[in-house]
DNA sequence: AGGTATGCTTGATATATATCAATGTGGCTT
DNA sequence: AAGCCACATTGATATATATCAAGCATACCT
């Protein structure tokens, strides 16, 4: 369903999630190679998006639910009074666009924070596959309930978290989240700046400023500009308050 | 799928779907009526939860859906540290549990408010059926796509919202969603405490009741202990930021 | 390269809401 | 009916974070 950022495809984009380094994530059930193909049929595989350009728009028509190959997505919707909020960050092999199903609309809107690209998945053509592979309908249940569970905790993070918590939480769950791709889980770049940052976490980009330095000076990460080291995972754990993997997930 | 709290059936509780008043919000899809037969035989109608019993708990295997039929029930998880996080507020018709097919466990414990009557659907049964019936898959993908935005208004709410916005957002979603059943959109029982609503709404208890009494000086609405009248739609949508409907829907 | 926009950091101050503390109220129990 | 308990309200104060303001760094464009 994805491709990894590494791979760069000879002939155009057209390769299949079979041979996808990002398979284990974004397809991690029993499909098979027959039905594989099939669903690869139906995959289109979009030339990349450039920076700041749109996946899509809210209001815009449900059609379709994206995995991401490389780069990062950022989705966010806007409020009556216009303020913006940052709903999620999609990194390579995780699959955005799954709103939008009830009221055949995308509720929000999805943008590129780099040169990214994704695969696009017709959803009418996913429903009537998955009515056959019943392994296929119990994963995508599960991917929504995991949509779920990651709002939930992103709530619970909202309502009871300290700026510290929030931002270390966030560290962790990106960390994590590239350990399950094979790389550095100490060591990374943050694909958004710091604006989108505290706008995600419910937070003033200066107070978002401010915690990545008093989390400097306690030497637990250090920071040059958008690059990450974790320097202590088990004070950066203890200081969000939770445990490495347990924290804001996808969204 | 579920029953009115007005029509106590004779026969213990085995009333079926077909003549549920309720049929409309939990199931509002065309099912023939041979297989909302089959979907009654699968469904439990089990006896009454009284107030303050568990419907299922954080970590129970994930074996069911289930819709309210009568009452209100809580859901909540508890932090790392104990502290509990109220996740959502079910009121008749709608449908709680999705979370935790992701991980086949429940993520959060589900409490009854008052006396509570439910529906349980056994997912795995609910699952064969819904690959049989194309319209009932789509369904199911609907209202955890729902469950996803209601979360998505929360994480909007929480991380951009005044206390007095949170709390009429609140006011004006129960609002609907009582209109929703036919029941009068302006004066209603809240069926949680105020601890639960501060929890819920990421605010201390002192503040809800502050600005209760603040809305109340400024002839907003008239509160009498848990008995809430809506003395100006008008005002309290302007007053929360948004329309009347598009709020805090189920969770 | 230079200039300009954009994002980031840091400091001073304001403010909404939490916290602490005390009192009030309604519903149950015996 | 009295007494009790959880819940709700109200007031005084503390505090974390927002906001305002300024300077600094970085990337971007011609």
């Amino acid at each position: 369903m994805s491709d990894n950022e590494a791979r760069i495809p000879s002939r155009t984009l057209n390769v299949s999630c079979s041979d996808c380094s990002l398979n284990p994530i974004c397809l991690p059930v029993a499909v098979k190679t027959q039905e594989l193909d099939e669903l690869d049929s139906i995959i289109k595989r979009s030339k990349p998006l450039k920076k700041g350009e749109h996946l899509f728009r809210a209001s815009d028509p449900f059609k379709s639910i994206y995995a991401v190959r490389s780069g990062t997505i950022k989705t966010y919707s806007v409020t009556e009074d216009g303020e913006e909020q940052v709903t999620g960050f999609y990194l390579p092999g995780e699959i955005l666009g799954i709103d939008g199903i009830g009221t055949n609309a995308h509720s929000n809107s999805a943008k590129s924070l780099e040169t990214a690209a994704v695969c696009e998945i017709p959803f009418d053509q996913l429903e009537k596959m998955a009515s056959a592979i019943p392994s296929l309908q119990h994963h995508f249940f599960k991917l929504m309930s995991q949509e779920i569970q990651s709002d939930q905790q992103l709530i619970m993070l909202l309502s009871k978290k300290s700026a510290e918590e929030r931002i270390g939480s966030l560290l962790l769950s990106i960390s994590a989240r590239h350990a399950k791709r094979g790389l550095s889980a100490t060591l990374f770049r943050l694909p958004m700046s710091r604006n989108d940052i505290g706008n995600f976490l419910g937070l003033a980009v200066e107070t978002v400023s401010r915690v990545f330095t008093r989390l400097q000076k306690q030497n637990i990460i250090a920071v040059d500009g958008k690059e990450i080291e974790i320097l202590s995972m088990e004070e950066l754990c203890h200081s969000s308050n939770g445990a490495p993997q347990d924290t804001v997930q996808s969204a």
